[in-house]
RNA sequence: GCCGAUGUAACCCAAUGGUAGAGGUAGACGACUUAAAAUCGUUCCAGUGCGGGUUCGAGUCCCGCCAUCGGCACCA
């Protein structure tokens, strides 16, 4: 029986008709008074860089998915949505179209907002914040002032990266090979006094509760864990001979997790920042310029690694804290780093290969003192790679013959008591890569940092009452620098204590800041007097399921713990950890096309047609031949980004938001193509199709059936339902597509079969099966989904209809199909009873012809009966 | 450079250490059509990046390499 529906389903009416039942209603907005369980789902708000683009689409579909199953399946859901705000882009804007920050910014999130409208996301937009907004900076400021209060906020210098033509400091990424973006001159260090969060005194916490992340992807706790680096070493002090030091200093101070490789030691290395290398480069012009040279790589962690290692030799000479008699140069090196340890080092070559680099250029020498457990002693050496593995103490005296772990432990505790100028040479530290989170920035669109600095007093917080520290208005973009400086009046206050003429700070906070705290003001947003209220905080906090791209795996969601344990620390809330599920989500990636000039061409630039199995591009505008590139993330510098409003606006948001969720895992890399939207935009109509026909079938009134065909199809769609459920909960949404995929094919094919009319049980049995597959379909087409739902007759809106109840019974198999393997290769396979026992099993396996052939008389070796599984029968 | 990940059919992907295939795209053939598109049906295609190892059995675990991607503290 095939229905002839003429009618397409057409999304550019359906989409805004649903869209705006479900805004009548209020159907998203969120009540915090609500008695059902809680379900926070929150997807990393975007910046508002202009338009959105389909990474959102993927994120937010993601989160959508969740947000709406939630929903149907009881919970209060709160589904939040707001504008990262502050940042740089603005600035960029301003200087180059003449726009001001705030309007520029204000004008894109009217434009984004209106984009994800369009998506029919179940947002609560009642309880949207835009984090430049003083109504939200002001208790930003106010929690600052509360960390400070709190002891949770230091200030120290630290080097930025200085532009000497700009008069400005930039950003590492504006920093491109050692030259300033705009002005093209060579980039120094430069210390600046800076504010800090004093993140590092939770390293140990911040580590340790890493370990209750259980719903954290496990690559996310390893790189935050890498990322704090605890480490269990010693510091050594080196004595030094006076007559080589700059300022008769005896000892220095360096940190070490190797003391097993003490005797292969060959040079000890300070930072170009130390202070014994400034003393000694004071009356050494050469090392001076050495140091400047150093500077000149700015402060970009990735360009000092890959920097080719140098050093220079201070003249001063150390002596090994095992032999007075050897001496060992102190060099001034470009890999070592200040913030890391004691900014000194011993150099191991042999065992490190950053030290083995340095030495081949300086020519110190290499001795081996770990030999690995399989190479011969006398014969082992090291080359052009470092050996950091595990092995047997080598020309190391005493340690000889030790483990490295042995010859530590004995090196601590000998050090510990070998005594230098009246203190122990060697102290057992732990040590943590960690270093203070730096929030200053010499920049106009961020949030200003609330204090005053007074002459007589010395900084002076801003009196509570006084906030919001407000932006000025009225700036100029027409010089280098920070605006807020060269404001004419807006720094020049009087101090809250002497009543004295003083100066407001004009560094703003780092955006990271905005965006360590959103979550927990999205559950009480209103609130004026407060950033949060406890009750209410306490009650949402913490997010049950966090989604965004993986590129945060580090800073912004450390910060964010970081950030809550302060807030918890003084009294904005009663937890320590902010997100109890974390999901990253891929790129979304696309080909690239470039003409024959090597100039990058848009998708909509360019035709693809198939010419003997080969994809061939070739330009629209004048049919010339198009090169094909590799499939890269979408960017705008490579035109290969698709806008998200092409899409919806020709087929509709609910193929995007299809395809976004099909195909890739979504913590992979998804690739758009034409041909997958394609194939998106014809499911929507098959399965529009598909309900049109189940809501028309007319059951006929005899009584015959058939009860198999009518059991299948009941299975088939409680086996769909079941699934779903399982993958939606482990967001794994593309399985949950091949789910609607293979349910939409059974039902097709059943209803091609069927005569007109049809045969009451099965009508009923078809019907069940289009309910279901129109709410499963529903988190993740919502659109169509109140389309079919209505088409079938059902009550009421599919968004706020309970989720069916899967009947487990149906999907239990009595028989189940064995594979058979002889010898890890699959030979047979059986059909036995589900609780069928070994003995059972095995007789039917000895029993089959193929595995006697293969025994050919002799006993099997061992049979390995896998119970439900599979069975391997070794000969 | 360091840290983290990924690599399966022409393409995207699936597979608690247990039959390499759930699903989609593309291709081929057929039906419908004057024809095409759409639609429906049938069907072809890999031994899992490379080299070793553990195991009764490896896409999955271990070691080494290659390629690609993310992060590296002032992009967000």
């Amino acid at each position: 029986m095939t229905i002839m529906t003429a009618e397409r389903y057409n999304a550019r009416e359906a989409e805004p008709k649903w869209q705006r039942i479900w805004e009548d209603k209020a159907l998203f907005s969120t009540r915090n008074d609500d008695s059902r369980p809680k379900y926070y789902v929150l997807e990393m708000f975007p910046y508002p860089s202009g338009r959105i683009h389909m990474g959102h689409v993927r994120n937010y579909a993601m989160g959508d998915v969740v947000a709406r199953y939630k929903r149907a399946r009881g919970f209060n859901v709160l589904h939040p949505m707001g504008w990262d705000a502050f940042g740089m882009p603005a600035e960029n804007a301003a200087m180059a179209n003449k726009t001001h920050p705030a309007s520029w910014t204000y004008a894109n999130i009217d434009t984004m907002r209106g984009q994800l409208k369009s998506m029919g996301l179940s947002l609560d937009w009642d309880r949207e914040i835009a984090t430049c907004d003083p109504r939200y900076y002001k208790h930003q400021q106010r929690m600052f002032l509360d960390f400070l209060e709190a002891g949770l906020i230091d200030r120290k210098t630290a080097k930025v990266n200085w532009d000497p033509v700009d008069q400005t400091v930039l950003a590492n990424e504006q920093v491109i090979d050692g030259r300033g973006w705009r002005s093209g001159a060579l980039v120094e260090q430069r210390e600046l006094t800076q504010w800090f969060f004093k993140i590092s005194d939770f390293s140990e916490d911040l580590l340790t509760a890493l370990d209750g992340l259980e719903r954290w992807p496990e690559k996310v706790r390893t790189m935050q864990q890498n990322w704090i680096g605890r480490s269990e070493g010693l510091s050594v002090r080196f004595a030094l001979k006076p007559e080589t030091t700059p300022n008769q200093q005896t000892s220095l101070e360096i940190y070490t997790t190797r003391t097993d490789t003490l005797f292969g030691a060959k040079f000890l290395a300070l930072a170009p920042d130390h202070p014994l290398a400034k003393a000694a480069a004071v009356n050494n012009p050469a090392l001076q310029s050495f140091i400047e040279e150093c500077k000149r790589m700015g402060t970009a962690q990735e360009a000092i690694a890959k920097a080719e290692k140098k050093g220079f030799d201070t003249g001063i000479r150390g002596l090994h804290p095992f032999d007075p008699d050897w001496e060992i140069p102190v060099y001034v090196a470009n890999f070592i780093l200040m913030d890391y340890g004691t900014g000194a080092i011993f150099g191991c070559p042999a065992h490190d290969q950053r030290d083995l680099d340095f030495v081949h250029a300086y020519g110190l020498g290499v001795t081996p003192v770990v030999c690995p457990a399989d190479k011969d002693a006398a014969q082992f050496h090291i080359d052009d790679v470092a050996y950091d593995g595990d092995g047997l103490m080598i020309n190391s005296r005493f340690l000889d013959g030790m483990t490295p772990a042995q010859a530590r432990e004995d090196v601590a505790s000998r050090l510990e008591k070998v005594m230098l100028d009246g203190q122990p040479v060697g102290k057992r530290k732990v040590n943590f890569r960690l270093r203070d989170w730096g929030i200053s920035r010499q920049r106009y669109w961020g949030c200003p940092i609330p204090v005053i600095h007074c002459d007589d007093c010395g900084i002076v917080p801003v009196p509570k009452q006084d906030l919001p520290v407000k932006l000025p208005d009225d700036v100029l973009f027409d010089r280098p620098g920070n605006p807020l400086d060269h404001h004419p009046h807006w720094k020049h206050v009087t101090c809250p204590h002497c009543q004295k003429a003083a100066r407001r700070e004009t560094d703003t906070m780092d955006t990271f800041v905005d965006s360590s705290w959103y979550f927990a003001r999205f559950t009480d947003p209103w609130n004026e007097e407060h950033p949060t209220d406890p009750t209410v905080v306490n009650h949402w906090l913490p997010v049950d399921q966090y989604i965004g791209g993986i590129e945060h795996a580090i800073l912004h969601l450390l910060y964010s713990r970081f950030f809550t344990r302060a807030m918890q620390k003084t009294g904005h809330c009663g937890i320590s950890e902010p997100f109890t599920g974390l999901f990253t989500q891929g790129m979304v990636v696309h080909e690239t096309y470039k003409d024959s000039d090597g100039q990058w061409l848009s998708p909509a630039e360019i035709l693809i047609a198939t010419e003997n199995g080969q994809r061939k591009a070739t330009r629209l505008s004048d049919k010339t031949p198009v090169d094909i590139g590799s499939i890269e993330k979408m960017s705008k510098s490579k035109r290969n980004t698709v806008d998200p409003d092409d899409i919806i606006g020709s087929f509709g948001a609910d193929t995007a938001r299809w395809f976004m969720l099909s195909d890739s895992p979504p913590e992979r890399d998804v690739i758009w193509t034409e041909e997958g939207v394609l194939g998106a935009a014809r499911f929507v109509q098959r399965l529009w199709r598909l309900i049109s026909d189940i809501s028309e079938i007319k059951p006929h009134s005899a009584s015959v059936s058939n009860p198999d065909r009518v059991l299948d199809i009941r299975k088939a769609a409680h086996r769909a339902l079941i699934r779903t459920e399982e993958d939606v909960e482990r967001l794994r949404f593309n399985r949950c597509v091949a789910h609607v995929y293979e349910l939409s094919n059974s039902l097709q094919a059943c209803l091609s079969e069927q005569s007109d009319p049809c045969d009451p049980q099965l009508t009923k049995a078809l019907r069940e099966a289009g309910f279901i597959l129109v709410q499963i379909v529903a988190p993740m087409m919502p659109h169509l989904a109140e389309e079919c739902w209505h088409l079938l007759g059902g009550q009421g809106l599919v968004a706020e209809a309970a989720w069916p109840k899967a009947d487990r019974d149906l999907v239990i198999e009595n028989e189940i199909t064995l594979p058979i393997q002889i010898n890890g290769k699959k030979r047979a396979d059986i059909t036995i009873a589900r609780d069928a026992d070994q003995k059972t099993v095995e007789a039917a396996v000895l029993a089959l012809d193929v595995i006697q052939k293969a025994l050919d008389n002799q006993k099997p070796k061992k049979i390995i009966i896998v119970p439900q599984r599979i069975v391997n029968v070794v000969v």
